[in-house]
DNA sequence: TTAATTGCGGATAATATATATCCTAATTAA
DNA sequence: TTAATTAGGATATATATTATCCGCAATTAA
């Protein structure tokens, strides 16, 4: 019942990616390092991002990741649904089908009480996560680093990013 | 990523002893025919229900088991929380130390808003599941049984439970 | 054209969790 | 005492997560 730490990785790439330059690009590698995360795993949570549209790929030399989209566009939501996707976590098996005294299709035109908690639980976990952009993730870290560790994000991602105009 | 089906199964033991008069039990056994799922892990279910509290057990013959309060007061909250613990699903590394560019204590006073956002989703995905209480899970169930059902049930009650006065 | 770089996708292994079952001890009513 | 019943632990199986690797396709620079 837990939530993959892909979600983890990803939203943090997500946010790297948000502080690049329009047009420049950042290698896996060089995100893995950026992140302290074993590169072949990340791979996969990248491969899942663009999968579902939010980063663009670039093959070849000096290719890389970049947002697909405007950092304000892009939801922890989103993040999280193209990873763990978005099928119900509560599975409903029809028990009340089910034993001796089991309830005919007739008497089930609906999912009952239970099922219908559960969707709606989900259903705001979901929008608490839609409504909080990569913006506000990128404000807020922004806002507690120190003017020195700016700089030295500054360098890094001088450093390290492709296509720089 | 997923929910236990058994929080599905624990549910629907719940709305079933809510139909029990008072003072009155069903064997795991009854329970488990009832619903329709193999006992041995029903078991599991209910033993986890009754460390919770939600339930109390009666050894011995004539045993069986009977909910602890009142079923206004048993929400699918209590009983998801007795089934898969109250643990965080969203498990927070500490990414943002790690790598060249990483956070010192001194940066991280806080949860960042990744971690945030997570924590405010969780809550309130309890807090919904919280406010459906045991009756009206029964109330909606019975809603929609036939007549000829309801009867069914009845009488499946007065063969199997015991302690019925 | 050629070689080097880089991401994609599939295959695979290791680990953790969920699911399911069984057995023994403890408890209680009759 | 005897029969019934749950608690609890040990155990097996299935599934999901976590992590890694390799061959291929795409791209670019030399
Ligand atoms: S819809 Fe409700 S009653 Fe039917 S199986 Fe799902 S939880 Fe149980
Ligand atoms: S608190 Fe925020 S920044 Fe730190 S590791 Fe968790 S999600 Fe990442």
């Amino acid at each position: 019942m837990k939530i993959g730490k892909g979600v983890e990785w990803a939203a943090h790439a997500c946010a790297v990616l948000a502080l690049l330059p329009p047009g420049a690009a950042l290698s896996r590698e060089c995100l893995a390092d950026y992140l302290g995360v074993p590169p072949p795993y990340l791979a996969k949570q990248l491969q899942a991002l663009s999968r579902a549209g939010l980063v663009l790929t670039q093959r070849g030399a000096a290719g890389g990741y970049q947002l697909a989209r405007d950092a304000e566009t892009i939801s922890l939501w989103d993040i999280t649904a193209a990873l763990e996707g978005t099928a119900p976590r509560f599975r409903c098996t029809e028990i009340r089908r089910n034993g001796p005294c089991g309830a005919s299709s007739a008497e089930c035109p609906a999912p009952c009480d239970i099922a219908a908690a559960f969707q709606q639980a989900e259903s705001v976990y979901r929008e608490t996560l839609a409504a909080v952009p990569l913006t506000q993730v990128v404000a807020g870290a922004t806002a507690v680093a120190t003017d020195g560790r700016k700089q030295r994000i500054g360098d890094w991602i001088q450093q390290n990013a492709s296509g720089l105009s």
